[in-house]
DNA sequence: ATCAAGAACTTAATCGATCAAGTAGATCGC
DNA sequence: GCGATCTACTTGATCGATTAAGTTCTTGAT
């Protein structure tokens, strides 16, 4: 049995395939009777619709936006600063009658195996993904519309959605510093694709493949400066990871090597939760001895115990943005750039540093 | 500028667009030496391998399913089932090279205007969908592969992805029955599209729309009847959501108007979480003043103070499953039926009921 | 009565790739 | 030395829809 396509609708009718296409796509270039004459005979004949792979060899247009993302699948489905994301993004490209394609680029995988380079889409949007990820390459060879979200910023040749990250650093800085605090430790999440734990310094931040890395430890020297405290002052730690876990494992270790520290400064919440588990099991009490601040303002960071200090960022507009822009750019053509407004939000997380 | 073909690349180099075409799907039709010839022409001239429009067309295959949800998308993607599930079907999707379509149906969007009726793709997850859902009937209409997770049955016409959920229920009541509890409450999510929430009866559980409700009080009542007990024993209660706000709520009410209940049958962990925060808060010591039993084993439910005792099942694969079953059914039509394991898994969220 | 404008359709070209079938020449076994 | 089999390509048909540019017919204004 043949298949049934527009021509064996028109045939039935006794119409030009034009005019069966126009009875779907165009109703008033159409009678009204006749259109409805079509319409019965295509559901007469079984015919579904206007096939989607016709249409787009015709018109160019897949109807569908990507989304690329690297990190480890056993976490970006849990991660809230992604799923929050992606619902962002779900909602904007839903309402606008876009498709989702998810893009994962699984660890160890190559990027040529998944559907990265052949998937038909109109555009892709890049979600936070190191600048030396080799997915990242082969997206933009494409040469479609490309919207990085956080990371990399590829300047002028994509657009980008983000936030100041130094600028929110500083905050989260200037805050532990106003209370007093002196011995303040970073927990990084990652510096590059290597899922390194363990200590780290200033020199090989400022080498990370990850920019929001490099700038998240500009904004807290930016506020050790104004203060006339050296750079120096900070210890660094990578937690290989975005997970509560591989917080809590870095800040023991961090707390265990450095006694001294009163105050942490995490990267994500995320990490803040593992920080504060961490900081109770080696007998801290929160925040007498040892304060807090995350990043982000999951939900989860208003109700921890204690309620953690943190920058908020708008996590789901970051999605909505992100998505009709990539939207509005496969339009026309037009790249943009949009910095998102962040917040620090002071919780019970974080308190002067206890005298001793 | 015209576009780059493989007719240009043939061109260039002098041989037959088929022998491009082989250059980049078949690389054994063709010598060594032509082939980098081509390849490098492609370069040269700008080309970005075969167009994905006109290989779907050809060749009728998409490579990507598409995953139908209609939850509302504020929940979708922070429930630890649907992010769970997710995952899963990334990950087998990602490892096959195959595209993975979200096809989200927002509340109060009519599914035609969503990308659900046109999206190109080989075949549909549905998860969890009610039966009474106008996106079912789109996607069935379109008659390409099926692959139903959990709800709704929809016997042999498609493959189907689920869990014995009667048998799971009965675990759980037999459990709380074998502790002695006698006054037991039924939480359930909904029961239906409405998102009606407050107490309900056996006659509405009987006319739900989703399978899994029915299903699960008869399996409760199985329990029921092997102690000689009465299925009107139970409190039902309809939470309207799948959150723990909504469980909490729900809970609240249920303990203040049956404040004789000495256990709660849940439908979920995310119910049982916030069941065991109402409990709490109306004063009842977990678990000697009040037992609890979720259903999942997500991971907060092992982490959560008390542990939950609940009915483990395995979230992950079955987006595996459902994933593989579906990639399967695009190649070669058949369709399957496949149970996943489940267990109870008791921790420290119920005890027998405190004597008075 | 004539013409312009609009409505309702049709014609014909086109989008880019894949595949079954075919051909020419090289290689091989015996 | 001859047919059989391989290798390395080419030919030509085909997938299903959209769209710019007609054509025909109707209607209303003058």
């Amino acid at each position: 049995m043949a298949r049934v396509t527009l021509q064996t609708v028109a045939d039935r009718v006794g119409v030009s395939r034009t005019t069966v296409s126009n009875a779907y796509n165009r109703p008033d270039q159409l009678g009204d009777e006749l259109r409805n004459q079509i319409l019965d005979a295509a559901k007469d004949l079984g015919y579904r619709g206007p096939d989607a792979a016709g249409r787009m060899l015709r018109t160019g247009h897949m109807g569908a936006i990507g989304l690329l993302f690297t990190e480890d699948l056993r976490f970006v489905f849990t991660d809230p600063d992604t799923t929050h994301f992606m619902q962002g993004v779900a909602e904007t490209s839903a309402l606008a009658g876009t498709g989702l394609t998810l893009l994962p680029v699984p660890v160890g995988v190559d990027v040529a195996e998944t559907a990265v380079p052949n998937m038909a889409v109109d555009g892709y949007l890049v979600f936070s993904v190191p600048s030396d990820h080799p997915a990242l390459e082969t997206v933009l060879r494409r040469e479609k519309p490309v919207v990085v979200v956080d990371e990399p910023d590829l300047g002028s040749r994509t657009s980008f959605v983000g936030i100041d990250d130094r600028f929110g650093a500083k905050l989260a800085a200037q805050h532990l510093l106003g209370l007093g605090h002196r011995k303040i430790g970073v927990l990084f999440g990652r510096l590059s694709l290597d899922e390194n734990s363990g200590p780290t310094d200033r020199q090989r931040v400022a080498e990370a493949s990850i920019r929001v890395a490099r700038d998240r430890l500009s904004g807290y020297e930016d506020a050790l400066l104004e203060h006339d405290l050296d750079p120096e002052d900070f210890v660094l730690w990578e937690a290989g990871g975005n997970d509560p876990d591989s917080g809590r494992h870095a800040a023991t270790d961090m707390l265990e090597q450095h006694p001294e520290l009163t105050a942490l400064l995490c990267f994500s919440d995320q990490l803040a939760i593992g920080a504060a588990q961490a900081g109770v099991r080696v007998g801290r009490e929160l925040p007498a001895g040892l304060s807090i601040v995350g990043f982000d303002d999951i939900p989860r960071a208003a109700t921890w115990d204690p309620p953690l200090t943190t920058v908020r960022q708008p996590l789901v507009d970051k999605g909505r943005v992100a998505a009709e822009l990539l939207m509005q750019q496969v339009e026309d053509g037009g790249t943009g750039r949009i910095e998102l407004p962040i917040e620090l939000v002071v919780r019970s997380s974080t308190a002067p540093p206890a005298v001793r």
